[in-house]
RNA sequence: GCGCUCGUAGCUCAACCGGAUAGAGCAACGGCCUUCUAAGCCGUAGGUUACAGGUUCGAUUCCUGUCGGGCGCGCCA
């Protein structure tokens, strides 16, 4: 049981006991130090149901509440708060507890089989930083989830279908031809480049380009051969953006578009078998009761082209029954652009009224805000392109080399080329996923790689000084008895002690910024405890606890950093 | 036109589903390195939470309206 459960628990019972037996205990972090560790609220809005005095009703909770062992002082305070300040002895056993469990007392729970959608770039073009988003925060996501015991079943749905294939693979055909070198598929955008403006200049090519499509999608083996050249080449290039950013996908979790191409045809015909269908100008189109205008006029979702092509629709749909039917999930993850909002309300709605999903399923659209540029509107750079995610990620590396010579510069090259590879990838990493993911994410190159204040670097740089006293100490048990007195060691006791709960938040609101903001929180706390509290001159038991602490607060840091995918250093 | 979403310090962002005096970072100003890494710590200043109503003990949070930004709305994904 974690300390929010536990507190809580006790809260409700005691509210029971004092008469109000349903009221929810709304048991939460104090706001302020003086208000104490926790605060309960649940008091002033059982009072008002009951019709009592809330201050009365809080006299009475205070007194049937069993916090023996647990709390050192309860106090009511204001209009009927409850402020909980928790026993430095029950903090110390709970973090030695957690310290005792490879999953830091996260685990022990009822786990599910989830299914995450993410990152899913479009192989047509190299990433670019649009991609971002969706990659590490789905990632961060994925490695919560399965730290707390969830079977994570993660689903790279790539773009590797459609017309813009037909357009490549023809021109692939006819640079070969040419003995065009100069635009080999190792730049991909290049190519996509080239290859786009033949297809508006060159009407003939055009034409080219349209039989290509209809060839791959009616399995032609030597179009098929031409287009897996071309996705072997692009998904390399993916592979090594994952790798860089460290970034836990792999060839086996690619389930692209193209993998649901012999389902399609099915899925229009079972949708109408339920009569769910109505033909509209020759394309064959779903209207939902549940998306009506106040005129009464339905949306409309297009399963099928009038030209009988099929549509990211109908390979959604697809998509949809394969992970609940196939992979037998039970909670699905989306975690895609917020402006498709609209989209996933369709396919989840149309999804559960033709049968491809039941109500034992969880769906949820994890949206996030557009990315734009620093002027607020969509983002565009001078020429009207997009950076790529490689630019980004070898400027952040270019600019935390510079740092770190500047700071450490006896350090040997190779030493600080590492470590500026940990920092400038963990910086970019921190200022996506510390942001709200449903707020617009606004491109700025200094922000993104700032080294300072509420940044991975300030993270990172708490844990190389924890590494530091650990290196001076030489040996020392990390598990002995704490002995948190000083005010900064019951704060950062505290902290540690929230780590369940905090994972746990995370993972029902699918939002990797509590982890972030939780971390930082740790990191200042533990910066306030090392000005205040010295640890390798203090002596015996104090000594040995204080070692204890750091070390708790160590394999915290690190194990929560690396649960967003960024890296810690010995030294930096 | 309809729908979704957002509007918080000069800037970038929080605020744990209605709680106490709205918090951080950056930028500004002032302190702290002979002592475990100063990428740090401490302090000062900075707010009519876009605006107007409403709901109630209590609203940044919920409801209505207005203004403003962004996005989405039948054959791209």
């Amino acid at each position: 049981m974690t300390v929010h459960e536990l507190l809580s628990a006790r809260v409700a019972e005691a509210l029971a006991a004092a008469g109000a037996p349903d009221a929810p205990p709304v048991v939460q972090p104090s706001s302020k130090p003086e208000f104490g560790d926790y605060q309960a609220n649940g008091v002033m809005g059982a009072a008002k149901a009951l019709k009592t005095n809330p201050r009365e009703l809080a006299a009475k909770v205070v007194a049937a509440l069993q916090l023996d062992r647990i709390a050192d002082k309860v106090e009511i305070a204001g209009p009927g708060f409850i402020n909980i300040t928790l026993a430095d002895s029950f903090l110390a056993d709970t973090v030695a507890r957690q310290q005792a469990d490879v999953r830091l007392g996260c685990g022990a729970r009822q786990s599910a089989k989830v299914v995450i959608d993410y990152s899913s770039p479009n192989l047509a073009k190299e990433m670019h930083v649009g991609h971002l988003r969706s990659t590490i925060i789905g990632d961060a996501l994925a490695r919560v989830l399965t730290f707390r015991g969830d079977h994570v079943i993660r689903q790279n749905h790539v773009g590797d279908w459609g017309t813009q294939f037909g357009m490549l693979t023809a021109f692939l055909v006819e640079t070969e031809q040419a003995g065009r070198d100069e635009l080999a598929l190792d730049d991909l955008e290049g190519f996509y480049r080239a290859a786009k403006q033949r297809f508006d200049e060159d009407a003939g090519f055009a034409d080219r380009a349209r039989d290509y499509v209809v060839k791959l999608q009616g399995g032609d083996v030597r179009v098929r051969a031409l287009w897996q050249r071309f996705l072997d080449v692009s998904l390399a290039h993916c592979e090594a953006v994952y790798t860089r950013l460290n970034v836990q996908l792999t060839r086996d979790d690619v389930m692209g578009e193209s993998a649901y191409n012999d389902d399609l045809a099915q899925v229009v015909a079972d949708l109408k078998a339920l009569g769910l269908v109505t033909e509209d100008q020759g394309a064959q189109v779903v209207y939902l009761d549940e998306f009506r205008n106040k005129e009464g006029e339905a949306q409309a979702y297009i399963v099928q082209k009038q030209d009988g092509g099929y549509l990211y629709s109908t390979s959604d749909l697809a998509a949809l029954r394969y992970r609940f039917g196939k992979l037998h999930a039970n909670r699905l993850l989306y975690v895609v652009d917020a402006r498709q909002g609209l989209h996933f309300q369709q396919v989840f709605v149309l999804g559960r009224k033709a049968g491809f999903i039941d109500g034992s399923i969880a769906t949820e659209h994890v949206a996030f805000g557009t990315m734009m540029g620093e002027d607020g509107k969509p983002f565009k750079t001078r020429a009207g392109g997009t950076i790529k995610l490689v630019e980004l990620l070898d400027e952040a590396e270019r600019r935390a080399f510079e740092l770190v010579s500047e700071k450490n510069g006896d350090l040997p090259e190779a030493k600080r080329r590492a470590i500026a590879h940990v920092v400038g990838i963990g910086a970019v990493k921190y200022a996506d996923l510390s942001k709200h993911r449903t707020s617009d994410y606004i491109f700025d190159w200094n922000t993104m790689l700032s080294f300072e204040g509420n940044t991975a670097p300030y993270l990172q740089y708490a844990y190389t000084r924890m590494a530091s006293i650990f290196r001076a100490a030489g040996e020392f048990d990390r598990h002995a008895r704490l002995l948190p007195a000083e005010p900064a060691e019951h704060a950062l006791a505290l902290q540690l002690a929230q780590f369940p709960d905090l994972l746990a938040q995370v993972s029902a609101e699918t939002c990797p910024h509590f982890l972030c903001a939780y971390l930082y929180q740790l990191a200042t706390r533990f910066s306030r405890f090392y000005e205040a509290c010295p640890v390798l001159k203090a002596e015996g038991e104090v000594r040995a606890s204080r070692l204890a602490l750091c070390a708790a607060a160590a394999n915290t840091l690190k194990t929560g950093l690396g649960l967003l995918g960024i890296e810690v250093l010995d030294e930096m």
